[in-house]
DNA sequence: GAGTGTGAAATTGTTCACAGCG
DNA sequence: CGCTGTGAACAATTTCACACTC
């Protein structure tokens, strides 16, 4: 199986989402069309996207629903847990310590990092936030799959170094600036501020 | 002047960034070559997004760092700022009105809204979470420009209908569902479940 | 008839390569 | 001589259109 696009994953997780809800409803069978309604693509694109990995519709009445839920899933590597460490126990930091979607798709914060000596040791939902020079020693004795990166700019490189080194294989970056990663590390990169000066220029050059 | 594309804009963000910090530490002028590295971008693909906009570049020198700032402020309609207001008070709407980002930028958060009795009229980081049903004449007396959706899914769109209607001309997205919107109003997705599903993706299908 | 699967066409986005200016 | 600005080549993505199957 070749690699899929990124832009092609994400409306994965997208089609995804609709299933679980049609799940949930007990319909049985999806049409392309419905789909592609609800992720924001054109019914075309959702038959590629899913031909992609193998041809799971049936001519003339569309997609399984509990079916194509479970070739999704399992393509996009759900259905496991992952564990999850946090660097950075500023605002974005504990925000995210909180946040119930994580536990919820599977990935469990077991661990949040910082390096100033002000928070070290401090509890932040449920988890004591421990001395980021620690990050190393940690995850030889317990691996991390995924690390969130939620340090300022300036430390968000380094860092990603030393978690690569250290076998983390995926990135979820808030800080803004791009991380540079060897090939086989993934990154995903949540960025509000750029969200919001896209938002500005939209509202600077509106279309017609 | 033409419309960029989404993503286009995307990297002048990230350019700006990058000028803004040479600028704080008195560069006079940076190369496409820098400002690619910094952006994760080629540097031909720098001169072509900026070129877009008209050319502020001297040969065999580089790129003014204070006056291509200033441009790229201009075009993203930085510069000014934006009266903002949030639709939702639950975990990523209470996260979001502590968020310093948003001022930073120029992103005045007024207002802060819910549906649930039991949270309209309690206190969320300075502002008194109002009454939804409120939204529609709260805006005909002092109107915004912006507002985030931080509701569940399934009221996600409902909401944006009515805000546009009331006079929003840009969202910014938390919910996990494209909005359909009319044209001339600008949308910007974060969706961070969907992010830690490409992750997910991309650890279960490694690049070689 | 309804709706998938898929090559081929159209569009969009990126890189190349080099002329031209400071 | 270095680095921008840009048309032309190239690559990726999206849409079209239709044969084919249920």
């Amino acid at each position: 199986m070749r690699e899929a696009a990124a832009t092609t994953v994400r409306r994965l997780s997208l089609y995804l989402r609709f299933l679980e809800q049609s799940e949930a409803e007990g319909v049985a069978t999806v049409a392309s069309t419905a789909l592609a309604a609800r992720a924001g693509a054109s019914p075309a694109q959702v038959r590629k996207d899913l031909s992609f990995f193998g041809s799971f519709g049936r001519r003339g009445v569309g997609y399984s629903v509990p079916l194509l839920a479970a070739r999704l899933r399992e393509i996009l590597g759900l259905g496991r847990r992952y564990r999850v460490i946090l660097i950075g126990a500023g605002r974005v930091g504990t925000a995210l310590a909180a946040y119930p979607g994580f536990a919820a798709r599977g990935f469990d914060v077991a661990a949040i990092y910082d390096v100033a000596p002000a928070l070290v040791g401090t509890r932040v939902n449920e988890l004591i936030v421990r001395d980021a020079a620690r990050v190393e020693a940690d995850l030889a004795a317990v691996p991390a799959a995924i690390a969130v990166i939620a340090t300022p700019a300036a430390a968000a490189q380094a860092m990603a170094d030393r978690l690569v080194k250290a076998g983390v294989r995926a990135l979820l970056n808030f800080a803004p600036v791009p991380l540079a990663v060897p090939p086989g590390v993934a990154v995903s990169d949540v960025n509000m501020a750029l969200e919001l000066e896209v938002l500005s220029y939209g509202l600077k050059h509106p279309a017609p």
